[in-house]
DNA sequence: TGTTAATGTGTGATAAGTACATAATTGCTA
DNA sequence: TAGCAATTATGTACTTATCACACATTAACA
């Protein structure tokens, strides 16, 4: 949609100059994954002469003709391959001097991806995954938007069945509850955590065992729905 | 900060054409106050033709020389006279037809006022405090915005000492109650209601009784902290 | 066949949530 | 000034969730 085309005169003088529309908007995507008993956060090097050598999460200005919604997706395919993925909006960041290059307010969101769905981008551009554990610094804001994604996280990954999209398809209990650990930053007690994650009902039993583990195998499950929001596609101008 | 001042040349390239600079950043805020038992919201007549008849949140544009997290401040100050104000950013909206003048995306915030300390500006431009549960259709898609707060406003009621900014200095505890009840559209049993408060530890007992009620008078309480979130002012350019 | 590293399971103690009733105080009204 | 209306103040029994904690079992491996 060209704004020249959809203005009306009267809307024309009170925001069309240039003083309304020399702020940029970004998206920034707070990626993680889960390996090796740690939580990861895919991040690329900077490539601003500003932060050099300091890595910063995955964004992209939004185009014009794109929902707002529309753009971490989009970031996240180009990335990683990936277009079936959860991702949540957490917060909108926008102090004055928060970008070197000029005006720029960015929507965050966060994402939780299976690391081994997309192993192949890596080895170009200058992507990493990084342990949540050793994030020091970022570049721009980057660290507080890191740690607000985090802290989200953590209070909805109790509430809501959204964890299994760090897991293959079929988990054993331990697996789930290393997962929980990691994430939460705490050690749970096995049979508490059994109880409480059976209260929930979001495992399906599959009546499967672990194989090839150097101890006594445990039993495997799904999880009921893996749940993803994934946008809505629209056409711009269609009633909803 | 101007943003061609800033813009380094390969920056200009990449950033700087319209493409990316000709979407308008807003800021709407839902004013929640509280009067006679009911939760209101604080809304205004809208000025677009399209929109006609329909009431809409209160908002604006972002200046390009003002934080995001300013804006919201402004816009309550503009409209209300209110400075010192609890105000959280809730959810970021931007699908490419939500506004008809063209490509506005909007940072929604709640807030909560106390009713009586404004009462002026009322008269003046169009605005009027409405019953939340009378709330069908606004303008734009403010009413999924409105929706969108009113929930985030529930969840955090409980948890966070927000409350207070809807009340007066003292309040008894059959106050505290009503105003929990609009909010969260449930009845609540007294003595219940009275533990779990007192387990907060929110409440300073000020020693006063309710006068000239034409009842038992209750006693009196003030909220031991008034949770406001002013912005922190920075000079643009200032190191965090 | 013993060692290692896990699985699977239950109970008692404490804290939080829920449902519920009675006596006391004030202003108002007849 | 007696009685009514409205609301305060308060506790207990029931249920549910949370927490700390120990032992027998299974499979791989050396």
């Amino acid at each position: 949609m060209a704004l020249s085309k959809s203005l009306k005169t009267a809307e024309l003088e009170k925001i069309s100059h240039l003083d309304y529309f020399n702020i940029a908007i970004s998206v920034d995507c707070v990626i993680f994954g889960y390996d090796k008993k740690e939580l990861k956060v895919l991040l690329i090097k900077s490539d601003l002469e500003e932060f050099k050598g300091l890595w910063s999460l995955l964004g992209d200005f939004i185009n014009p003709d794109e929902d707002l919604e529309s753009a971490p997706y989009r970031v996240l395919k180009e990335r990683t391959g990936m277009d079936d993925v959860y991702l949540e909006q957490v917060y909108t960041f926008g102090d004055l001097d928060r970008h070197p290059s000029g005006r720029v307010i960015t929507t965050a969101y966060y994402s939780l991806i299976d690391i081994r769905h997309h192993q192949l981008k890596l080895t170009h551009n200058e992507l990493h995954w990084h342990s949540v554990s050793d994030i020091r610094q970022l570049a721009f804001d980057h660290k507080k938007i890191f740690d607000r994604c985090l802290e989200r996280l953590r209070e909805q990954v109790m509430e809501h069945p959204i964890i299994f999209n760090l897991l293959p398809e079929k988990f054993s209990l331990r697996e789930l509850q290393d997962l929980y650990q990691a994430i939460l930053g705490v050690k749970l007690d096995r049979r508490n955590f059994r109880k409480k994650i059976a209260n929930k009902g979001w495992l399906l039993d599959i009546d499967e065992m672990e194989m090839d583990v150097p101890h006594r195998p445990g039993k495997l499950y799904k999880a009921k729905i893996r749940l993803k929001k994934k946008p809505i596609k629209k056409k711009a101008g269609q009633v909803v």
